[in-house]
DNA sequence: ATAATACACTACTAATAAAGTAGGAATAAA
DNA sequence: TTTATTCCTACTTTATTAGTAGTGTATTAT
């Protein structure tokens, strides 16, 4: 029950575009040594998000990325599920011919318990919570 | 975030012990067939349910394994972090030096919540939950 | 124009973990 | 003593994640 680096690289990417309030492009340059993670790697994971339609990107010099919605429309669930597939604990959940079982599985509920508890936070949860939150961090830091 | 099979076998493995109400051990044969698992993989998953005090096994002929404990004791989380390790989401929600920006990383907030979220479902149960689940679903059977 | 910059695309590789197999040793019952 | 079963350890296979590399393409600045 892990999550994937792909995933927490690319939240962490997304909110620093988020933070970014200008609308001169962020640079995977800049993302990757903020959060230490290798251009060539951010790339591909920004290729997914572009593809998914959350960011969008400026080519050539100068370019770069930029949330294609303002942060508020960016809900949790739908960043994991570009990311990191369908959010499913077990297939059974939500595919009941996965297993012969599925009709009358006990643990199958339980799976189907913990997928909603996750998804409940998820859905719940969008890229501006993420940056007011950033941000009361960062006030409590001036205050020292 | 998929569960491992290792937890979902487990997990049945241990329900189908706790439907027996006898005192005849079950044996591995006997869960691996209904559950359509190989003996030799459940042998290592007992191995480590046994560790965890989950179980006793008797050897020999006529052998087989018994809960340690009556269901309503078995609590689910105790279950998986045996099986899974620590349920943990991403390392920093627990270790904070585990990542620099630990202390003031929003995303991190959100990992946090999605631990205790699943946290929450599996602390509230038990194996004998499981067991009233799978009765009632064949008393709906019976029904028919 | 040209050079520099930065994203775009594709393929490959390495590392890790999960899943499963295999063989024989120990133990108990019949 | 034979048979059935758990116990122990090591190995193998497969899948996934994570990351690297190289080349191509668009844009800007000079």
């Amino acid at each position: 029950m892990r999550l994937s680096t792909r995933t927490r690289y690319a939240v962490r990417a997304m909110l620093e575009l988020a933070v970014n309030t200008s609308n001169i492009p962020v640079q995977l340059k800049t993302i990757a040594k903020h959060q230490d993670i290798s251009v060539k790697y951010l790339e591909q994971l920004m290729a997914t998000l572009k593809t998914a339609g959350f960011v969008r990107s400026v080519r050539g010099s100068k370019g770069g990325y930029i949330l294609a919605k303002p942060p508020n429309q960016i809900m949790l669930d739908r960043l994991f599920s570009c990311l990191e597939g369908p959010v499913i604990t077990v297939e059974c959940v939500e595919n009941d011919s996965f297993c012969d079982r599925a009709a009358d599985c006990a643990p199958r509920l339980l799976w189907a318990e913990l997928q909603e508890a996750i998804m409940r936070v998820l859905k719940s949860t969008t890229l501006q919570d993420l940056v007011d939150k950033t941000k009361s961090y960062a006030k409590a830091d001036y205050q020292i």
